[in-house]
DNA sequence: CTAGATCACC
DNA sequence: GGTGATCTAG
């Protein structure tokens, strides 16, 4: 059987919400080392990596290794029925076609139980070579996430250049263009508004603006967001959860040709 | 070249807050002396006034006056994208067709740039004559919004009636009828709750309400409001910017057999 | 002033 | 239903 406790609710939470907008359904795999997923989002452009490392749950037993089918939806939903700060329990039969939800107040008053029942999804695991990039650059995601507000408001694409010094996010549409520049910068009080450049390589390359929105719904996750770029290699943003794991989007280029045309 | 530093990008947000709504697209006269506009709303009804003192800023350039016309819209957007506490900087050429609005965080770790494309705009600059006018009221600006956001949900007009002792704000719709009276009052602890009244004589005039909602939009920019009246002359209704300026809306009475048939 | 939540508009 | 605006609490 399969049996993950987790203390706070609140992260489980955090990640359906990070994660519903872009992909519907997904397989949640589990194996004694984690609970993982990997999906495409709905039109087939960003790919959604989660993994959640069994030694940061309160409690993790998986007997064998199981793939259990969800809507995010809905489980989003189950979800929202959890108090933040409530203990959950998933529970699964190794032969079972549903998981149980099992939320507990904090004080042990309230505990409820929501049983979903599991789809069958076919899904392409793909395997994600583990690439050295260029350029990464770990900033506080916040900063990121109204960057990519603001400059959706200017233009649908934006360029992301690293240089040493800092990097760049440049937008341009019918009314005007912006460039939004972000030092690196060590010297804080707290870490979290720390933003470091590691540079190989200086990079420049454009993503559809659209997307990069959805990422920084994972904002809540944590308070900094590490991005990793290499030309002609998808941008990886990633929001690292607290000594279990991370979640990841990566989102191809937009090669500069095809971006007002819409020609294949 | 034309170059004007502001500390507090705040201020610019919550004036384009308060015009854009009443006017699309409007020039900003650039002097030596300030920088300033005026506009006529879209309906061509009331008009806007706003000026900035060049010494209000923390830096100011003009080396030969430039008329920028520019988008409320746009302008607004744009400043949507600098934090409240940035400092703010706008540059432009004397040639040039665009103008250019520079962010820059506190602590320096972001800055940003956006440009704006300039447009050509037909403006009817118009004398504001120096009037002495019979009443001046002095009051709160929230509760005048508040007043004009009451007086709304009961009728289209509100007449304006001011004695020595106090000025009454009176409306009438389908549902009934009401009157708020502000009473003079300088016995405050704080001079901003203060209402003070200048009476050569008393006066009565009808406003729609409409207009004068849309000029409370300015609330934000003063702690207090200036009501200037006279018989058959435009309504004044002033917001002083700290040190720097106004920004002030001029509204015509309603004639009253005017009132209900719209006759010409 | 930032972050969270609720509410109104699109 | 998603987005933006407002209000409140920290």
């Amino acid at each position: 059987m399969f049996e993950a406790r987790l203390d706070q609710a609140v992260l489980l939470k955090k990640l359906l919400e990070a994660m519903k907008d872009l992909v519907n359904d997904a397989n949640f795999e589990c194996s004694p080392s984690a609970l993982s997923l990997q999906a495409m989002d709905t039109s087939h452009v960003a790919l959604v990596a989660m993994q959640l490392r069994s030694d940061g749950f309160a409690h993790f037993r998986c007997d064998r290794n199981l793939s259990m089918g969800m809507n995010l939806n809905n489980m989003s939903k189950c979800l929202k029925c959890a108090a933040n700060d409530d203990i959950i329990t998933l529970k699964a039969e190794d032969t079972g076609d549903s998981l149980t939800f099992l939320f507990e107040s904090a004080n042990q008053e309230r505990h409820s139980d929501f049983e979903l029942k599991l789809m069958d999804i076919d899904s392409e695991q793909l395997g994600i070579p583990d690439t050295e990039y260029s350029a990464t650059v770990k900033m506080p995601s916040g900063e990121f996430q109204r960057i990519a507000k603001d400059l959706g408001t200017i233009g649908d694409t934006v360029l992301m250049s690293v240089t040493k010094d800092g990097i760049k996010f440049s937008s341009s549409g019918d009314i005007g263009s912006a460039n939004i520049t972000v030092r690196q910068n060590t010297n804080v009080k707290d870490q979290e508004d720390a933003t470091v450049i590691d540079l190989q390589e200086p990079v420049s390359l454009s993503f559809a603006l659209k997307y990069i929105n959805s990422f920084a719904k994972a904002t809540p996750l944590s308070p900094q967001v590490i991005l990793r770029l290499s030309k002609d290699l998808p941008l990886v943003v990633e929001y690292r959860i607290q000594d279990m794991g991370h979640l990841s989007f990566y989102l191809a280029p937009k090669v500069d040709d095809e971006d007002e045309m819409g020609e294949e």
